[in-house]
RNA sequence: GCGUUCUUAGCUCAGUUGGUUAGAGCGCAUCGUUGACAUCGAUGAGGUCACUGGUUCGAAUCCAGUAGAACGCACCA
C-alpha cells in the first residue's frame, strides 16, 4: 500500500489486468448448484459484425444487471453468442467474392457454402472479443451460435414438429421480393419510407370504340402484365363502360373492363388498372375475378418475356422509357407530382416488388395467443411499459411468417421432392423416402428443397437452444425462463414476440421475466448512428481514451429505458473524470496512512463523530435507494445516486472532514479504518457501473485471495438503524451554515483562508447547544478566528448576513462590507419573501382552502406564514442597520 | 389515414397517488492552485412546466381541444 500512486488514474493499465484475472479464476462460468439462478441470453450480434454504440449500450446493461446480481449471491449467467444472419451475411459474402471476381451464380451450394464458412471463421466472434473490453462479464464457455450442429438440428426439428401440427404450410402467396438478394422476405423485413414519386395519368382505348379510359398509376412499367381495367360499380361516371374492353396500349391486349367495390371513386381517375402478378390488391382482384396473370417481371427486377416488351431491362430503366414511349404513343394524359410509400429491403435497401410464389410459411394467429396473453398481463414485464401497446397490435394483427429465403446461407428446409414435384418434411433424405413409401409415392431422385429458413426462425429458439433445452432437461430447467432481456425496441417483433411464442410453445413458458429495452445512439444532431453516415465513434478508441468505465458511465448516465441515447464524447469525459475523482480520494487516504500500521478496514464508527454517523446514514440510505432504482430497472437513477454519494458526500464532505487539523499529520488508524469501510461499501455499490477501477481499488484496500474478489463479494444489505434522520438533518444544517459563510465570502470577496469572527443567533437553545457540540465541523471547514453561538448574541455593527433555517448568521467585516450591494441584497431578499408570505396568506384567507384541504397542510402553510414572517421581521430590522 | 407515447433551464433528463419557493448533471459566469484531485474546489445566473380551455380550495401532475415531435400499423392505385 506504501507504493507511489499516480494521481492520474490510469485505465489502459487497469483494466486487462483485472478482465484476465476474473477469467483465469473462471469466475463467469456458472454450473447449476442450488442456489437461485439469474440468466441473461445476449441478444447475438451478426456471427462477422464489428461492435457498434448500440452494442456498447446495450451490452453494458446487461453487464450492470448480470454483476449486480452475481453479488446478491444469485448464480449468474449470461450466455453470449452469435448469429448467423443469413441474408447479412451472405449478402457480405457475395460481394467479397465479386470484388475477386467471382460471381456467386458460377459456384455450386457447396463451394459457395466453403466460402461462407471461411469468411465465417475468419471474422466470425470478433465482435465477442471486442465486448471482452467493455468488461462484459459472459459465460465464454457458453459461447454459441445459431448455425452449430446442435443448434440446427434444433431449428430443422422444430420445423418438422410445426410442419406436423399444421402450424407450417407452404403456398403460394403474393411476398415481399428483394430483387437485389434474390428473396423473399418477411413482411417486418420491408421498411416502407415516404418518396417523392410521379403519377402517371395513362389513356386505355376502348375496344371497337372511338373511346377512352384513363387511369392513373405509379408504376406505369407493370401496364405490361395488365389484365385488366377496374371501376367501381357505383361509379356513374363509367356506366357505359360496362361489360367493354380495353387495349394495353403498346403490348395492344384486350383486357376486360370489370366492376369492383375495391375501388376508390374518389382518388385519381376512379379507374385502376390490375396487374394481378405486382400487386397484393391487384391478386385478390385477380383472384375474385379470375383474371389471367401475367408474370412480367425477372427475381432480379427486369422485364421478362412474358412483358413482350423492354425484355431484360431494369424496371426502373424501363419506367422512364415506358413514360417516354407512352407520350409518344399519345396514351400519356399528365403525370403530376406525388408522395406515397414504397417498400424497401430492410438489408439491401433494395425496392420491394410484391411478387407471387410459392413460400413456407407459419401460421402464426393460434402460435401467438399465449405470447399477447401474457405480455398484457404482465406476466412478462416491458420496461418501459409504453410497449406493450405496440406490441399489443402487432399481436392482434399478426400475419403469417414468410419462413423460407432464396439464399444458401442458413438452416436448409428439411423438405424433399419427388419426380411428381410432391414433398414430404423429413429430417433426412432416408426418411424422406420412407415417408414417400408409405404415401405409395414415387421415392428416387428425391431432392431437396433448395431455400433456406429466415435467420429468425433460428434466433426465436435462443433461450432454449443455449441450453440445449431441446434435447438436454438439466440446463434448461435451471436456467429457463431467464430473468432479463435487454434489447432495442426495433426487433421487437423480428425477435422479441417471436421467442416468447416459441417458449410458450416450446417450454410451456415464457423465455424471460423483463424485457429492458434500449433506445438507439444518436449523435448530436440527432441521427441515428450507423456505419454507412460515418457519424459513430470506434467504441475500441473511446475504451483507450476514456476506460471501458468512463464509457460505461457516461452511457449509463444519458439513457432511461427506453430512451434515445443522445451521445457525445463529453459524457465520457465525465465517466473519466468519475474514476479520476475516485482513484484520487483513494490515494488521499493512503496519503494519509501510517508506516507499518496494518489497516483493518471496518463498518464499526465511532458514535461520537457526527460526520461518521452521517456519511453511514447517506450510505445506507443510497443503498435501498439504488435498490429501489434496480426494481424499477431505472438504471441511470442508480448510478446518480451513487455517483452523487461518492463524489458529493463522501468527497465533498466526508473527506475533507476527515483530514488532519495539522499538515503533515496523519489520519488517526481508527478514523482510517473506518474511512476505508465505507470506502468498501462504495466500491461494492459501483462496481456494477464501473467494474474496473471498482476492482482495483478493493484489491488496494486489503490485500485479498482470488475468492475475495469484489465480483463475487457480498451486495450490501440495507441496515435501516444507521439510517438516523436526526443526524442527517443537523448534519445538514451544518452543511447550510457553511454554504452560508462561503456565500458571504464569495460576495464580499473575502479569502477562503481569511479568519472570520461568526455570530449564530439560534432560534432556540437547543440548536445552538446542538451547533457547539459539532462545533468542530464549521471550524474545520471555515477558517474562524472565533464562533459566538447562542440564543441571544449582540449584532455586531457592521456586517454581511445570513438566514439558515430561522437562525441568525452575523460576519462582522469592517471596511469589506459594501453597504449599498448589502442593502440591495436584503431588499430583494425581502421582496422575494413577501411575494412568498402573500401566496401563503392568499390560500390561508380561501376558505375553500382551509375547509378542504387536509389539516397537515393547513398546517404546514400555518408554519410557513409564521416563519417567513419572522424571517421579513428580522431582514427588515437588519436593513435599517444599514440604511444608517 | 389510424393508433400509441411524448413536449419541464442553453443541452440531456428527474418530478412518486394533484398539496413547501419545480430539481439534477452537463454547459455558462465569477472567484480560487505550494498538499488527494484544475480530469479540481467554492459561489452564482438561468424555467409563465408547448398552447388554449375545463375540473378542483389548489394543476407540471387529472380531462378536452390545438400545435409540434417520435414510434408503430395500414393495399388507396
Amino acid at each position: 500500500m506504501s507504493k507511489e500512486i499516480p494521481a492520474q488514474y490510469d485505465s489502459s493499465q487497469v483494466e486487462d489486468k483485472w478482465y484476465d484475472y476474473w477469467m483465469e479464476n473462471n469466475y463467469f462460468h456458472s454450473t447449476p448448484d442450488d442456489r437461485e439462478p439469474y440468466t441473461i441470453v445476449i441478444p447475438p450480434p451478426n456471427v462477422t459484425g464489428v461492435l457498434h454504440m448500440g452494442h456498447m449500450l446495450n451490452n453494458t446493461i446487461q453487464d450492470v444487471l448480470v454483476r449486480r446480481a452475481r453479488m446478491q449471491g444469485y448464480n449468474a449467467c449470461w450466455v453470449p453468442g452469435t448469429d448467423h444472419a443469413s441474408i447479412a451475411t451472405e449478402a457480405k459474402v457475395v460481394r467479397k467474392l465479386r470484388e475477386e471476381g467471382i460471381k456467386k451464380s458460377d459456384l455450386s451450394r457447396d463451394e459457395f457454402m466453403e466460402h461462407a464458412w471461411e469468411w465465417t471463421h475468419k471474422h466470425g466472434g470478433i465482435i465477442l472479443e471486442q465486448l471482452k473490453k467493455l468488461g462484459a462479464s459472459c459465460d465464454w464457455d457458453r459461447t454459441s451460435f445459431t448455425m452449430d450442429e446442435k443448434y440446427s438440428e434444433s431449428v430443422i426439428d422444430t420445423f418438422i414438429d410445426l410442419y406436423e401440427k399444421g402450424k407450417i404450410y407452404r403456398g403460394a402467396r403474393m411476398i415481399n421480393w428483394d430483387p437485389a438478394a434474390k428473396t423473399a422476405l418477411s413482411d417486418e423485413e420491408v421498411i416502407h419510407k415516404e418518396i417523392n414519386s410521379k403519377l402517371y395519368h395513362i389513356r386505355y382505348k376502348i375496344v371497337g370504340e372511338d373511346d377512352f379510359v384513363t387511369i392513373a398509376t405509379t408504376r406505369p412499367e407493370t401496364i405490361l402484365g395488365d389484365t385488366a381495367i377496374c371501376i367501381n360499380p357505383k361509379d356513374e361516371r363509367y356506366s357505359h363502360l360496362h361489360g367493354k374492353k380495353a387495349i394495353v396500349p403498346l403490348v395492344n391486349r384486350e383486357v376486360p373492363i370489370i366492376l369492383d367495390d375495391y375501388v376508390d371513386m374518389e382518388f385519381g381517375t376512379g379507374c385502376l388498372k390490375v396487374t394481378p402478378a405486382h400487386d397484393v390488391n391487384d391478386y385478390d382482384l385477380g383472384e375474385r375475378h379470375g383474371l389471367e396473370i401475367i408474370n412480367m417481371m425477372n427475381e432480379d427486377g427486369t422485364i421478362s418475356e412474358a412483358g413482350e416488351l423492354y425484355i431484360g431491362k431494369d424496371r426502373f430503366a424501363v419506367r422512364k422509357e415506358i413514360s417516354k414511349d407512352l407520350e409518344e404513343a399519345g396514351h400519356l394524359v399528365k403525370t403530376e407530382d406525388y408522395k406515397n410509400k414504397v417498400g424497401y429491403s430492410e438489408r439491401t435497401d433494395a425496392v420491394i416488388e410484391p411478387r407471387l410464389s410459392l413460400q413456407w410459411w407459419v401460421s402464426m394467429k393460434e402460435l401467438s395467443e399465449p405470447a399477447l396473453e401474457n405480455v398484457m398481463n404482465d406476466s412478462i414485464q416491458f420496461h418501459p411499459a409504453k410497449f406493450k401497446n405496440t406490441y399489443r397490435h402487432w399481436m392482434e394483427n399478426v400475419r403469417d411468417w414468410c419462413i423460407s429465403r432464396q439464399l444458401w446461407w442458413g438452416h436448409r428446409i428439411p423438405a424433399w421432392y419427388n419426380e411428381d414435384g410432391d414433398f414430404v418434411v423429413a429430417k433426412t433424405e432416408t426418411e424422406a423416402e420412407t415417408k414417400f413409401k408409405i404415401q405409395n409415392s414415387k421415392f428416387s431422385n428425391l431432392k431437396q428443397d433448395v431455400d433456406v429458413l429466415d435467420t429468425w426462425f433460428s434466433s426465436w429458439l435462443w433461450p432454449i437452444s443455449v441450453f440445449d433445452g431441446f434435447y438436454e432437461e438439466d440446463e434448461v430447467d435451471y436456467y429457463y425462463p431467464t430473468n432479463d432481456l435487454v434489447t432495442a425496441p426495433e426487433i421487437m417483433f423480428f425477435w422479441v414476440a417471436r421467442m416468447i411464442i416459441a417458449g410458450y410453445e416450446y417450454r410451456g413458458e415464457k423465455p424471460f421475466k423483463n424485457v429492458y429495452y434500449t433506445g438507439i445512439v444518436r449523435d448530436k444532431q440527432g441521427r441515428k448512428m450507423s456505419k454507412s453516415l460515418g457519424n459513430s465513434p470506434e467504441p475500441l478508441e473511446l475504451i483507450k481514451k476514456y476506460g471501458a468505465d468512463g464509457i460505461r458511465m457516461g452511457m449509463l448516465f444519458a439513457t432511461p429505458a427506453g430512451n434515445d441515447l443522445p451521445f457525445d464524447e463529453n459524457l465520457c469525459e465525465q465517466g473519466r473524470n468519475f474514476s479520476n475523482k475516485i482513484w484520487n480520494a483513494f490515494r488521499f487516504l493512503t496519503m494519509n496512512m501510517e508506516e507499518g500500521v496494518e489497516y483493518k478496514p471496518t463498518l464499526k464508527i465511532n458514535k461520537e463523530d457526527l460526520s461518521d454517523r452521517w456519511m453511514a446514514a447517506k450510505i445506507q440510505e443510497t443503498i435501498k435507494g439504488v435498490n429501489t432504482d434496480f426494481d424499477a430497472y431505472k438504471l441511470n437513477d442508480a448510478l446518480k445516486k451513487v455517483y452523487s454519494l461518492i463524489w458529493d458526500d463522501f468527497c465533498d464532505w466526508y473527506i475533507e472532514l476527515a483530514k488532519p487539523d495539522t499538515y503533515g499529520d496523519k489520519i488517526a488508524v481508527e478514523k482510517m479504518n473506518t474511512a476505508l469501510g465505507f470506502f468498501e461499501q462504495l466500491m461494492k455499490m459501483l462496481h456494477p457501473f464501473m467494474p474496473f477501477i471498482s476492482e482495483e481499488i478493493w484489491q488496494h484496500i486489503q490485500d485479498r485471495k482470488p475468492e475475495e474478489a469484489l465480483l463475487i463479494s457480498e451486495w450490501p444489505e440495507v441496515d435501516a438503524t444507521l439510517i438516523n434522520p436526526y443526524d442527517i438533518n443537523l448534519f445538514g444544517d451544518l452543511q447550510q451554515v457553511i454554504s452560508a459563510l462561503r456565500n458571504i465570502r464569495a460576495e464580499v470577496n473575502v479569502s477562503h483562508k481569511e479568519e472570520l469572527d461568526v455570530f449564530i443567533k439560534t432560534k432556540d437553545s437547543d440548536f445552538a447547544n446542538q451547533l457547539l457540540e459539532n462545533r468542530r465541523v464549521l471550524e474545520k471547514l471555515q477558517s474562524l478566528k472565533s464562533l459566538k453561538i447562542s440564543t441571544e448574541v449582540e449584532k455586531p455593527k457592521v456586517y454581511s448576513s445570513a438566514m439558515v433555517e430561522g437562525n441568525e448568521i452575523y460576519v462582522p467585516l469592517e471596511g469589506l462590507v459594501d453597504f449599498e450591494k448589502e442593502r440591495e441584497r436584503i431588499q430583494k431578499e425581502i421582496e422575494r419573501l413577501e411575494g412568498f408570505l402573500k401566496g401563503i396568506e392568499g390560500k390561508l384567507s380561501n376558505t375553500g382552502f382551509v375547509n378542504n384541504a387536509p389539516a397537515n397542510v393547513v398546517e404546514m402553510e400555518e408554519k410557513k406564514k409564521s416563519d417567513t414572517q419572522e424571517s421579513l421581521a428580522k431582514l427588515r430590522e437588519q436593513l435599517k442597520d444599514f440604511a444608517d
